[in-house]
DNA sequence: AATGAATGAGTTTTCATTCAT
DNA sequence: GATGAATGAAAACTCATTCAT
């Protein structure tokens, strides 16, 4: 086994198990021995990695949000229209990757976490701005400017508030049902407002 | 000073004095010390009349719950009209007193500390059931079952996003925008799902 | 009801209840406020008549020690003969009141206390001098000085011994057992060793 | 210093010290710290090894019971005769190991500790059934079964006895007064009994 | 690259004890 | 005579973190 080129592996190791870890625990009560061994490693490496828990934690939400990230970009250059592009963004936050159980449980806690950590608050804020651009930058196409803020607004805070919702529930979260959710209030909305 | 009949008035001030020092703290990374300090009396007395931390802080979120609840009711008690019922809930749920930034704070760490604990979750639980019953049983006189089951979940999701959206900004939350959205999203719905 | 005369009273009752408290929990692990409301007092009031945790156990020594002395003095006292009067002391020793499971719980737990507190090691020695000085005076009667010491020695090792290890059972202690245990011991040591 | 390995030791010199500490304490008050120190090392390192104190407690019982178990196995296969094996039990039981002020403490306290803790009973349950089943077995070689079973429960409370006089003793304990003590108990049972 | 060893700093929790009423 | 209120002090236990190997 070469004894080269392991540090992104355990980056990455240590990042999926962090966040199995914290759905497991249900929170932050993880602990980094936990994490460590289910990512198979010694906590002692987990740190070397990482420097510290805080510094695992945030590199953790800021993968979690490069991946959303990726599937929003994807779903964006496959859609032609801004209805469409709409339809993209939320599909990709409800990508079967991002609305499963660990994945929630992992989003809930950071948001905890932004409370008292300054790394992680920025980063949260940068997914919570990039979002509501996203969602703006479409809307604007097809409502004037302040109802296609308001709907922004209200999109993301419906999304959020699913994957709220959903970390109380035991069952697996029903994806199509929060698409559905989500698409009727903008068709509702853009109806009500009245299309460009 | 009297030195009987304390223990309300202690288990008072150790609830309100808990929801301060989470909000401080941003999580529930407070510890009973800080909380027992913030209500001037020693950490001793808040195991003495709690237990423990874990049934302070199931203490608190009941607290919380049931005032939320206190306030819907009086809501729905001065409505006459099922619409009317709806906008009482949500004024309720964005209340002066719950949607300020300590309570948004609570509330937040609340979700999380269900996902570990058995009797939090129960009683967020109920609080769920509870909204949801609310809003759906306004719905159900308004627009057929269906629909009204799906403007009740789609309601819920908003008025917690909305809530979670706001744990993440420095400024006081707009109560009077978050209401407007509510009420728009519901308003919306009810127009494309075909009144009664 | 009378509010004089209490204090004998309550000391009986926080005496014995130390002594129930004491073997339901199994050992001095007992708090003052278990021995209390087992008395139905507060811990408050413990305190007042003992003055501390440490008195009201050198207290409950005292009580359970007088109360075998007096069966001790009236066996004594009834016997006409050496051997009588040693039969006398062994029925005392596992007399109903003596050899049940509560009680020897708290003569174990004195024999621990006694290794680190003066006053309760001054009171177990001053029973263990008068078992022996007790025995040996109806044995010096009965054989030569030597040898009984030595089955003094003997018998109130077996005394204890067989307390120690009916500390560890289960069921209610055998008290003709017992008795017809130590009682062979001294008619064997002492045909062994000839008569006077 | 090797870094490596250094479980086995550290859980040796930890059994060590929660011997010494609970005699130079007297009993089980003695704290983790205490016996940490005692070891030279951190109370953190203790639990890390033994996860709760109890557990180093349950431990240091196995510890001394398996010492002793060693001991008596040596002396059972040094002897020829039944009646060498008894003696061979009784040396063992007051071997210069066992038969000193701070086994003699630890013992006493694992007795009461034994009262309100499963594991540490069922610890001791099995060293008092095997030690009569000892007995017992070499008895039944020189008299019939019913007296056999008398006399090794008989041996056995007056060892046992004889340890829990000599914890109130501040002078050494005299092993060969001890000795000799069980051994003509056994002598003078089986004269009275009528050998096979 | 990786880890077992080790700990300091902190947290919850327990309890005997005091005191005002 | 009696107690609820209150706490200081100390205990067990946890955990992120460091370090030598």
């Amino acid at each position: 086994m070469p004894k080269i080129g392991m540090e992104p592996i355990r980056r990455k190791a240590l990042i999926n198990a962090a966040i199995e870890a914290i759905h497991a625990r249900g929170s932050f009560e993880v602990t980094m021995s936990e994490i460590a061994r289910q990512a198979g490693v010694s906590a002692a490496l987990a740190h070397h990695y990482f420097g510290s828990k805080d510094q695992l934690i945030v590199a953790t939400m800021r993968h979690l949000l490069s991946e959303l990230s990726v599937e929003i970009v994807a779903a964006l250059r496959s859609s032609q229209t801004p209805r469409e592009r709409l339809s993209g963004i939320i599909r990709a936050n409800f990508g079967s990757d991002q609305f499963r159980p660990a994945t929630i449980s992992a989003w809930l806690t950071f948001y905890v976490k932004a409370q008292s950590m300054a790394d992680a608050r920025r980063v949260l804020s940068v997914y919570a701005k990039r979002l509501r651009s996203n969602l703006q930058h479409a809307l604007t196409q097809l409502t004037d400017r302040e109802n296609a803020q308001h709907i922004a607004e209200g999109t993301a805070a419906l999304i959020d508030g699913l994957y709220l919702r959903h970390a109380l529930l035991d069952s697996d979260p029903d994806r199509a049902a929060a698409i559905r959710l989500t698409e009727d209030y903008i068709d509702a909305q853009l109806t009500a407002g009245g299309n460009k």
